[in-house]
DNA sequence: TATATACTTGAGTGATCACTCAAGAAAGAC
DNA sequence: GTCTTTCTTGAGTGATCACTCAAGTATATA
């Protein structure tokens, strides 16, 4: 007996998830929301609640994505060629709204706040620091790294490392390319 | 026959850099300003026009304090020790407000709308980086650094470095200090 | 002391913010 | 077709935004 909604919600998560990513939480009206999804304020309070809310959505699919995206990089070539390719992937990716990663930009400007998003935003990162974690673990255990390594510390210097190639990307006048094959070439030195 | 302020108007603007720097752009209200430079709106405006004059003053003071304060350790310990000693020294800054660079997060959160500030910011990224990359040189003319480096890409490397060091200096589940350590590791490799 | 010249004050401006809600439209169940 | 349920619509909410301005106040000169 009921209607069907004429949206699809996925969809509409990873197009705001794209606004919200270039623009930031403080930069992008509800305005901007209801053109961009082409929903009218009665809509989209029935379909998310807040904008906080559809924030919180595109953060996590943000980040989701991310993972899985590296995840299945090392299926396919391997933990060390993964880690190395990353940097350079993240600053070519086409399709995407911005260069500098979203749980940064997020973090960058609501932690001074206390806001709920950031503390996500800082959490999703740490997911994500696990990650390289793993990575470099598996790595290691390859052989293609040697054991003497923190794996932990390694993800935390890569991690950092990526913000701030990512944030640099954004520049013109900084050739992003050679410092993502600097970072490269000092992963293969490890 | 005039009456003089009863304001410091270098001591406000130090003011409002370190509470734009704290909350951002659109994080900082008038209401903030006002409350904290104990001005009303009136003498705000009479004294700097607009918010974004007065943001636009915070970020060359900003800027300028800090290549001065670079170029000042330079001359004390030397281009090398000066290049080692800066990771650490920005993220131990104890009177700061923030451990993040103020140039970065206005880039980040101003870029996308192409705002005027945004612009600045970035040039002053520029002007910081063609210190470091001066310093690089420096060091290289001292024998500190071999001569087969650019020092510009260096320089490039060693900002987006800092960047991401800075940003990671302000979450609770990194140890900034060890990628600092690494990071002034890798300038005595070079 | 008188006057001219700022500076200070704070109520008030229109615009925009995130958000609400009542009324109308559409689609499955019968 | 009729009913029930949900979705869509968009005018409207109070709050806050950056900012203005006229009136009041303080000070240096004459």
């Amino acid at each position: 007996m009921p209607r069907k909604p004429e949206y699809d919600r996925d969809d509409l998560i990873a197009r705001a998830r794209d606004i919200f990513w270039r623009q930031g939480w403080a930069g992008t009206s509800l305005k901007d929301l209801e053109r961009e999804l082409k929903l009218k304020p009665g809509s989209f309070y029935a379909a998310f609640g807040s904008k906080d809310a559809l924030y919180g959505l595109a953060l996590d699919r943000y980040a989701q994505e991310g993972v899985a995206r590296l995840r299945a990089l090392a299926d396919r070539v391997g933990p060390l060629e993964a880690l190395k390719a990353q940097p350079r992937l993240v600053i070519e990716a086409s399709g995407a709204p911005a260069k500098a990663c979203m749980l940064a930009k997020t973090y960058a400007e609501l932690q001074a706040k206390d806001h709920e998003l950031a503390g996500r935003a800082g959490v999703l990162m740490s997911e994500m620091k696990a990650c390289f974690a793993d990575l470099f673990r598996q790595a290691q255990e390859t052989g293609d790294i040697a054991p003497s390594h923190d794996p932990n510390r390694l993800a935390m210097r890569y991690q950092s490392e990526l913000l701030g190639l990512r944030l640099s990307a954004e520049r013109s006048d900084v050739d992003a390319h050679e410092i993502a094959a600097d970072i490269a070439a000092d992963i293969d030195r490890l």
